[in-house]
DNA sequence: GTGTCGCACGAAAACGCTTTCGGCAAGATG
DNA sequence: CATCTTGCCGAAAGCGTTTTCGTGCGACAC
């Protein structure tokens, strides 16, 4: 199964074979056949790791996650790992756990395998201490912000989503936007609160209440819906900083017999299947599009790899995911 | 940052280097000390690829799965990955979505890579069709189980599971046991009515009704909740088939006005978080132990890369996790 | 003093591949 | 017919490491 095999199979020497399934021009074309033919027939794999050692690259990139178990890492892995395997190259996965020492270990790990690029997934998208000092390949950032601006970030466009699902409403016809969300800590819900604003402002609405600033569950989208109402019983559309929130908003809204989308339209934000077309009525949401944003990561390292490297932040686009938990207002 | 840098800095062969930093017996201790010496000062990392490609390890293994997406691979592949790092080793990621196309080229790509062993997680727990004959390398399946009886597949135990749930309930004093599962094409939810008649038979009860299948989600369980209470309207347990049909079991309960746990407890499968702990109430569940199930792949796998190879099932239990959904009956 | 043994070490081969470089033959040009 | 060009090909070097094998030297026994 070397090189060699089918270099006698062919009738040629070593050299001539690698050059013929390289592609390389000095061989005739009768001659590149035959050598295809054979590798064929023996179903040639070319030893991966002696042609990474001489030409320098193992098409290979390292992944370096924080937090694996959450729910965002995973489709920008999926996108990643797609975008590479159209190149024929592979990602090696580590999971640091949010632990320093860990993430140290691994980027020595990866390092002595050779690996052309890092891709470094974030855990929440606040800003992060950029690794890239400590590594001598290109380095993308992904989901979350580095620190340092030399470094090429991509991030969701928290601001541009919300602006989508404020349009929606706003659009619709809704008029008293209420706001329920995750942790102020969070630079996503602080993006969102801003990107809903600008919306309200250019209708010249304001927002219904303050935002409502608590943690990204249910129980909390339960809780914070009572408060709404209780504070703004007119409210005609709550937009909710992620899905979980959105379904216990909608679960307290039809316990006290509040029609959606009739009464009142709600918005989500994230389109976790599992939450948002499950819920009660399906909700209607903004897509991350995170698949995306892995494989943008990936084209941005593959053109670092060919010397052509970017800096600074990438946004990308979501999209907005229309189910039934939003529609034009409805009288009773 | 070579071998031959090593070597000289502390005045020795390349061979001798060699030998000292690989821990052979033919070296001088005090030479032994310089070479580890002058590694350590140039922080020399042997070049992995150049020594897998000698001594065939590249202390690398290929993890090849159908639907990442799916929240069952990943806590199997943190599971893998932990283990597997504290064996120095890393985790090449592949994706085959389900297509057969997909996972021939990546079992082509990784063997092209040296992995020195296989993991294949299946994405239901159906069996699934050997691929060993295809893989030079010890494989390894995990969650699904293998055509062959040769393999080696490491699954998780539902039967087991299912009688954990049961005997809960039975030793909570609950008698008309009523259940609501999943698709009856999954060997998952078959084995669990399976483990859930053996405990009731033991305890001389009979199942209230027929098992109600469906599909694994919430919608589903909501609507089966009805069929069981108008079948069965004196059912004070109810057994489901995974967390999400239990959280839509507890709606439609709540909503018709039972208490959840004293009129009937409700119990759910596969400890998944969001659901499971921020259901209304909070889920009893039975957690599938998927990241000791990883790791169980993973060590046997290495066992099987030192010449040990075992074959046949093992199966991983699981664990009960008690929340508030369940207790003792109290009368209204 | 001579012979033997064992230990420490280094020279060199080997791994599979790419790449450089030189050579050979056929055809073009004078 | 002599010369030059061009197109193909193969010998060989090189990548960084491990491993085999041979060499030299000191210690020890006789």
């Amino acid at each position: 199964m070397t090189l060699s095999d089918v270099a006698s199979r062919a009738g040629v020497s070593i050299a001539t074979a690698s050059k013929a399934l390289n592609g390389r021009a000095e061989v005739a074309s009768a001659t590149r056949e035959r050598v295809l033919r054979a590798a064929a027939e023996l179903s040639f794999q070319p030893n991966v790791l002696a042609t990474g050692l001489i030409s320098g690259r193992t098409r290979t990139v390292g992944l370096l996650t924080d937090e694996l178990g959450g729910r965002f890492a995973i489709p920008i892995l999926l996108g990643a790992e797609n975008a590479l395997g159209n190149g024929q190259m592979s990602v090696l996965l580590c999971d640091a756990r949010g632990d320093a020492i860990r993430r140290q270990h691994y980027i020595r790990t990866l390092l002595a395998r050779q690996v052309d690029g890092f891709i470094v997934v974030g855990d929440s998208n606040e800003l992060r201490p950029s690794l890239t000092q400590d590594i001598p390949v290109p380095v993308v950032y992904a989901y979350a912000e580095s620190t340092d601006p030399r470094d090429l970030s991509i991030v969701a466009d928290d601001e541009g989503g919300a602006r989508l699902a404020a349009e929606h409403l706003v659009s619709h016809g809704r008029r008293r936007i209420g706001h329920i969300t995750g942790p102020d800590t969070y630079r996503a819900a602080r993006d969102r609160v801003a990107g809903l604003r600008t919306v309200l402002n250019e209708a010249a609405l304001r927002l219904a209440g303050e935002p409502l600033y608590g943690e990204w569950s249910q129980r909390w989208g339960r809780h914070a819906a009572r408060l709404l109402l209780a504070a703004r019983p007119d409210v005609d559309a709550i937009f909710c900083g992620n899905d979980q929130v959105a379904a216990g908003v909608a679960d307290t809204l039809r316990g006290l017999g509040r029609r959606i989308p009739d009464d009142v339209a709600i918005i989500g934000y994230d389109n976790w299947e599992f939450f948002a077309a499950d819920c009660r009525p399906p909700l209607t949401t903004v897509d991350l599009n995170l698949e995306q944003l892995g494989a943008t990561a990936v084209n941005h390292l593959l053109a670092a790899l060919d010397g052509t490297a970017d800096a600074g932040v990438i946004r990308q686009q979501g999209r907005l995911v229309v189910r039934e938990s939003t529609g034009p207002a409805v009288q009773s």
